[in-house]
DNA sequence: GCAGTGTGCTACAATTTATATAACAGCCGG
DNA sequence: CCGGCTGTTATATAAATTGTAGCACACTGC
């Protein structure tokens, strides 16, 4: 398992962990009932602090990703909230989309790009 | 032109405005070469600090969606770097797409909402 | 019992967010 | 030239967020 954080960006680190965790998801690097690193532990390893990890598993168990199992950590277990996920992604997509627009990139274009993407899970899985 | 600013949302309120005026030109309600109200006028408006707005002004002349002219205050121009807006749209789709993905929301799905606010953007121009 | 687990709490510093005043330079119409 | 409009800059303040730090607790597996 590989999460690479940037110290440089100017993204807060429980999100860059969090996304990480997300992606790692969606390519099959963790599985269904896999359990992630304990939280010291992980902090350890990426060289952080104990409760940004924390946050980052409470925010994934929030948002339906992990379940947490006092004996295993926390633990993959997607909660499959299609609605709400639905909608979560319409309000994202919208101002990603317009500024898109603005842009000139084209709507194919971009149904290009989603393909792309989504390929590139189904291929690590 | 109508902007919305939800003061019960955990989004910050210049880029929710940012937001909004980013809409508004994909959807054609603000045309290349309009004139923004100034700051002071819209922040009167909305009900808001004039450095809430500058700032929004601020971050969409950086992203290149606006000029400013001392006269006219801020003025739509478009700045097309296609290189940077499509990997700016690349990032961001990746963990938006890695959500979707382990939420079970299919590609065609994707595809069908991307279609649909495409539309919805040209239906409005 | 011991080591490891998540969780809770307090505290602190740095940064971000939003507001509030105030002032400045440039431009325009009267 | 003057008054009023523009963006811009500076300073100050309050609140929230972010990240670190240390400590303690209850639970679990060996």
């Amino acid at each position: 398992m590989y999460i690479e954080i940037d110290f440089n960006s100017d993204e807060a680190l429980y999100l860059q962990l969090r996304n990480q965790i997300i992606i790692g998801i969606a390519t099959s690097q963790f599985q269904e009932g896999d359990a992630l690193p304990s939280v010291r532990q992980l902090a350890d390893t990426i060289g952080i602090n104990m409760h940004t990890v924390n946050k980052a598993y409470s925010v994934l168990k929030q948002e339906g990703f992990v379940k947490v199992d006092r004996r295993k950590g926390a633990v993959i277990a997607i909660d499959i909230d299609k609605m709400q996920a639905i909608e979560d992604l319409k309000r994202d997509m919208q101002v990603l989309l317009a500024k898109s627009s603005c842009k000139q990139i084209s709507r194919e274009e971009v149904h290009a790009l989603i393909d792309e993407i989504y390929e590139s899970y189904e291929n690590e899985g």
